[in-house]
DNA sequence: ACGTGTGAACCGATTCACAGCA
DNA sequence: TGCTGTGAATCGGTTCACACGT
């Protein structure tokens, strides 16, 4: 197989791959800024608590993208990577949930960085409807329908209270949305051809104190 | 096997085995607090994306909880799940950069409710040391060594810039931190005897970029 | 010689079917 | 009868060793 193919991929992977992409690109992106020309998948994963083999294996998955006996240009491999993404393009996202969660990601500098734009906000408190936020105007959440569609935006941050999730979701996936990035702490019940990514921190929270508390304080 | 016994478990599970009592637990709490006495694995797992043999083979390596014909209590199951990961005891968390997100998440229910308490904040920033945020005064990092082991916490939440965010976990570690909540999207280097869970928005939206890109729209 | 790419072997997690008990 | 608890089977992801190409 000489020619890069992302559509048929010769076997199956697991999302886990296409996470490990993302923290492979993101590590990519370091490395480039540090004036790093080329890298060895030995290299490139020595601090990413992920074998050497399983990083070759991801990327076999999509093509052939190194050197042998050379190693990976890491321009040209952040690019690739991006393209499998499908991050090479600009992607719209909505927010509903001015509080202080998503004030902040209104901020945050690893989205806007990059092609993922926050572009709409929503919010339901009269008091913050029409004041602008970080350059954006909030919205009346009630607008989310029409606004939706007429900006073709098919991805949305949830960062609205527990109790709220879910009436919210069922708003964004009755105005097309496909891709929610859930920030309350509910599990959200959805159509199977939305995706659903939960950014759970409690969870994280408990697990990591799981293993402390068995570690004996 | 009669007897619960949490400390040798029968076989060895997975993380995702502790992830996912976390959510049964909040699933519990929400269950609780609508009235509902009795759940069958069946019922809780419907709205979870978790098969029911799942669930029980989850709690089979901590021990019965179960009523067979019947169900499980509610309650006494939540307060037994607690048990086993150890928030049944407070936990004392200091949380490192008062930006944005640091900000919200001092002001999150999802953590105060329960026993994880942000009981000390530290940042670098002049302006914010010594003064006061969601009721708690803003320290100095430099402070954080004598602080940490004064009061005894081992749990530090992560909110700084990428760029800082070893650094600081490296002060940490020094100051006797054992558990690492990063919220900075870079791979954090730690000993092994220190535990780090990365909240990784940018990694979650990409993933869920790629489901999007691929469905095509 | 060196590092990539990958089929095959391995390992571990999930699933399943049913035994066990209320 | 109904639902839990679990060993055995299955499935899928990771690891490994080595062939391949430069």
């Amino acid at each position: 197989m000489k020619k890069t193919n992302y559509t048929k991929s010769k076997k199956s992977f697991s999302p886990e791959t296409i996470r490990r992409l993302s923290l492979y690109l993101r590590n990519l992106r370091g490395l480039k800024q540090r004036g790093v020309k080329i890298v060895s998948s030995e290299e490139i994963t020595r601090f990413l608590n992920i074998s050497s083999p399983q990083f070759r294996k991801d990327l076999s998955y999509f093509g052939e993208f190194g050197k042998r006996g050379v190693g990976y240009e890491v321009d040209k491999l952040a690019q690739e990577i991006e393209k499998i993404l499908g991050i090479n393009k600009e992607w719209k996202i909505a927010l509903v949930g001015v509080g202080g969660l998503g004030s902040a990601l209104l901020k945050f500098p690893g989205f806007s960085k990059f092609n993922e734009k926050i572009t709409v906000v929503f919010d339901n408190d009269a008091g913050k409807i029409n004041k602008v936020k970080s350059g954006i105007k909030i919205q009346d959440i009630n607008e989310i329908q029409q606004t939706l569609s007429k900006k073709n935006i098919k991805i949305v941050m949830i960062c609205v209270s527990p109790e709220n999730a879910q009436e919210i979701a069922d708003k964004a996936i009755k105005a097309n949305a496909r891709a929610i990035l859930n920030f309350a702490p509910v599990s959200l019940k959805v159509p199977k051809n939305v995706y659903v990514a939960n950014v759970d921190m409690s969870c994280e929270l408990e697990t990591l104190i799981y293993f402390l508390n068995k570690s004996g304080i």
